[in-house]
DNA sequence: CTGAAAGCGCTAACAC
DNA sequence: GTGTTAGCGCTTTCAG
């Protein structure tokens, strides 16, 4: 394998010059250049970027730690960051972190003696007491995506209170009152957001939440089916339904269907997280859909301005979510 | 930071002992053991894998590069590979090649640079000419996945030509004969491969290929339902329509719902692909479902071991598809 | 059972 | 405008 004293011996010239050449970090004379770049085409040379990093200090890599890149949501997350990291010239290096705090640990611990530059961290459950001080004691720039946690560093994600408290809203002023909702994974500021929402939704038109309606679907949706099922095949079936994640709403969809109640005939149904084929369900789902693009730019484009050295204090940033008004909540 | 020295200082040992004792790679006295384990505890050490690299010459990282991560096909089939390779101990690093030789390149050469141990790629069209062969000539282990290219190493991928020619098939022996096709992106094999299935079976009942019937999606949702929406718009009205990838797909549906066109009642559809919630789709969806699981896996346990050092023959692997039969074919 | 020492391939002062 | 040199933090012979 072709060395860089490989290539300077071929042009004649030192490593340095070399490694100057390819960096574009000092002056180099025209004709000197030219030799330099000839040798390297000529050997087919190619820079070790592990070396570069060992004695550079500096990786230009960065780490994600994100959970079921199964979940098109999170597809579309790691997509997004991705090409914004690599506009800015850096890789991206991604860990599973299956929203659980013991695989997270593995994940970051990995990733952090690697060496990334720097980490987009989607908290699992319980992360603020292990994992994120671990990420923040090696000074590593760390920005928060998709759900917040209580440190002291930036986060953004996606408007989760107003919007499930507007899906909630719409449904009670078409006239429901028993409303039931279907929640995520638990211990995630998401859903607690999202829940709070749904609650303030209630409280505002002096509506006491049933605790009988509070489904726990764990973001998974084989459960989101089940505990549908068990609820609307009961005695006490509410008239309505906010479903607050994506796959809340696939588990949810299937139990309606299993037991062939119609939408929006026997329950209303609105939902947090919206779909790019949703034109294509029946029926055409009411949803608050993330803008998950833009959370994904300006997650990388804080973690750049860390990692240039930005001070500033810890920025709380929350993406707008869009209504996309269709017909499973009932209207017209 | 702590380095390694550190600790050997700490513990009272030489360097050398302590990298044996983190990788096993000798016996230690127990007692010496101890000695540099609480060392490490004390400091809270963590080696880095950069210099280890370096040193060691194999980096334990895996590249992979691939398209389209929005797509939920590729966001399993990542999720898949990531999961083998993260229990065999090894690091993914993604690359999106946006299915272009361009940025392929650009992905190929980072991910040569940072001296991966071996390479899992899905070649975007024409890449046998150019970053395949440069892949190649490093010696770096090679497995191509989810499409073939006319190059001498394992290849893993769907069953491409059967599958489509019974979903054609299927058509045909309902009554149709008018058959349209969406074909996926041009110059890959899969799309050439389901193709030659859907003229295969056409043949087989002596049913001319008319090329008015063929649409050429280019994998792209919008560029489908604009052809569709020409074709269906037109005059010469096919009876039914096989769609060859889950992005065909929609883009296809959604432009028979524009048009208010019924399936089955006004064309009979079958697809290549299925989705995670085709129970939720109106109409439910006839499909050749891909095993994103097996492939993935595949993939990475023919790519452990040639990076074993395993040389035998490139093998050429075709993980079937399930045949799901719903109603959108019109049966029953 | 343990240590010394020579690199791995590059970057970045520092010197001229 | 260019070269020399000292590392970056680890692995791995080679000795003992």
């Amino acid at each position: 394998m072709t060395t860089m004293d490989d290539v300077a011996r071929i042009a004649g010239v030192s490593a340095s010059t070399v490694s100057h050449v390819l960096n574009g970090t000092r002056k180099v004379n025209d004709e000197t250049r030219q030799r330099v770049e000839a040798a390297i085409e000529a050997t087919g040379y190619r820079r070790n970027v592990v070396a570069r990093s060992l004695a550079a200090g500096r990786t230009n890599t960065v780490g994600l730690s994100i959970s079921a890149l199964t979940n098109p949501y999170f597809g579309s997350l790691v997509h997004a960051v991705e090409r914004a990291l690599s506009d800015a010239g850096y890789v991206l290096i991604v860990g599973d972190s299956h929203d659980q705090a013991e695989s997270e640990k593995r994940v970051i611990d990995s990733l952090l003696g690697r060496k990334v530059d720097g980490m987009i961290v989607a908290p699992a459950a319980g992360s603020e007491r292990t994992t994120l001080p671990e990420i923040m004691r090696t000074g590593t720039p760390l920005v928060l995506i998709d759900r917040g946690a209580d440190i002291d560093r930036d986060q953004v994600g996606p408007e989760n209170f107003s919007s499930a408290r507007s899906l909630t809203e719409h449904l009670i002023d078409l006239g429901h009152r028993r409303i039931a909702v279907v929640r995520g994974l638990a211990g995630i500021s998401s859903t607690t957001e999202r829940f709070d929402g749904y609650q303030a939704a209630l409280a505002d038109h002096g509506i006491a939440v049933d605790p009988d309606l509070i489904l726990d679907g764990e973001s998974n949706t084989d459960v989101a089916e089940r505990e549908v099922l068990t609820l609307m095949s009961g005695a006490n079936r509410p008239t309505a339904m906010v479903s607050m994640n994506n796959a809340m709403t696939i588990g949810a969809l299937k139990a309606l269907r299993r037991l062939d109640l119609s939408i929006p005939g026997d329950v209303a149904f609105v939902c947090y997280d919206d779909f790019e084929w949703s034109d294509l369900f029946e029926p055409q789902l009411t949803a608050a859909a993330q803008d998950v693009e833009t959370i994904g730019a300006t997650a990388v484009r804080l973690l750049l301005s860390r990692m240039r050295g930005d001070d500033g204090p810890p920025q709380l940033i929350r993406v707008p979510t869009t209504f996309q008004h269709r017909n499973s909540c009932g209207c017209a």
